[in-house]
DNA sequence: GCATAATACTTGCAAATTGCAAGTAAAAAC
DNA sequence: GTTTTTACTTGCAATTTGCAAGTATTATGC
C-alpha cells in the first residue's frame, strides 16, 4: 500500500500530493482521452514513461482510489485499469491543462477537440466523464 | 535562463513540463488567493518550501513567462513578483485543483470561497484573474 | 557612522527519486 | 513444448529534493 504524506490542509496542496508530478496526469489523460486501460498501452504513449515509474504510479493511483485494477475479460495474464468516480473527477483538471498548454506552449492537438473545449467546456467535460464511466462497466 | 525539455507535443504533457511538480502551483496559489508577491512571503506558507527550491521555481516561472520580477516600490532590497497573462491563465487550473482536493481529500477551506466556486465558477475565476491583473499594475 | 536586522538568495551535502537497461514470471499462442 | 505476450521487478547511475548553514545587499536604530 502506497502511503502519501500530506503537507498541509490546503486543497491545492493535498491535490498536488496525489497528482503533482510529471507522469500521473498523463496516465489519466490516456485513460480519458485515448481509452487506454492496460500497462502495455500506457507504455506506448509519446512521452515514453519508464516501466518502473508506470508501475509505481499505477500503484499510487490504485491505493488513492482513483482507479481499480482487475484481471482482463479476455486474458488472465492481462490487467484492466478503470477510473473510479474520484478518478473521473480529474477530467476538469485535465481539460484546464489542455487549454493552458494549447494556448501557451507549442503543441499539436485535434482541432475538433480544442474547438469543443473552447465553446462548450462543461458539456465536453461531461461527455468524457460519461464515456469513462461507461468503460468502467464494460 | 532555465531551459525546459518538452517530452511531446501533447498540451497536457507540455503543461506538465512547466507546472507538473509539487511546488510550482503552490507559488501561483499564494499569488492568486493570498496576494503574496515576495520571496519572504512565499517561504511562510504552511507547506514550508525549502529556500533553494523556491528560488529555483521562481526562476523557472520567470523564464517561462508566467511572472515578472521587479524591485519593490518601497525597498531596493526587496523584489516583487507579479503574474503575467500567461500566469493569470493558470487560475482555472488552480480552481480545479481546489475543487478536487476539497471533494476528495481531508482539507480545510474557506466555506465562502468553496461555495462561490461551486455555484459560480466562471465568475469567481474571472474575479481572481482580474484581481491578479490589478495587482500587477500596482 | 556604525552595528544590527531584514531580505533574498547560494552552497554543501545526504537522502530520495528518476531514468535506463536488463531480468523475471505467469499465461497464451503456435 | 517452445516461443511470445503481458506485466512487472531489480540494479545502478544520474538527477532532484530537502535540510542547514553561509553570503551579499539594503534598511534600520542608536
Amino acid at each position: 500500500m502506497k502511503e502519501l504524506k500530506h503537507r498541509s490542509t490546503c486543497p491545492v496542496s493535498t491535490s498536488l500530493d496525489v497528482l503533482g508530478d510529471r507522469w500521473t496526469l498523463l496516465i489519466l489523460r490516456d485513460m480519458v482521452f485515448a481509452g487506454k486501460s492496460t500497462y502495455g498501452q500506457f507504455l506506448q504513449s509519446a512521452e515514453k514513461m519508464a516501466t518502473n515509474i508506470l508501475a509505481d504510479r499505477l500503484a499510487v493511483l490504485e491505493a488513492q482510489g482513483l482507479l481499480t485494477k482487475a484481471v482482463a475479460a479476455d486474458k488472465k495474464s492481462k490487467f484492466t485499469y478503470r477510473l473510479t468516480e474520484k478518478g473521473v473527477d480529474t477530467v476538469p483538471i485535465l481539460v484546464e491543462f489542455i487549454l493552458w498548454g494549447a494556448k501557451h506552449c507549442p503543441t499539436i492537438i485535434d482541432p475538433g477537440l480544442l474547438a469543443e473545449l473552447q465553446t462548450e467546456k462543461d458539456a465536453t467535460v461531461a461527455k468524457y466523464q460519461q464515456r469513462a464511466r461507461e468503460q468502467a462497466l464494460a
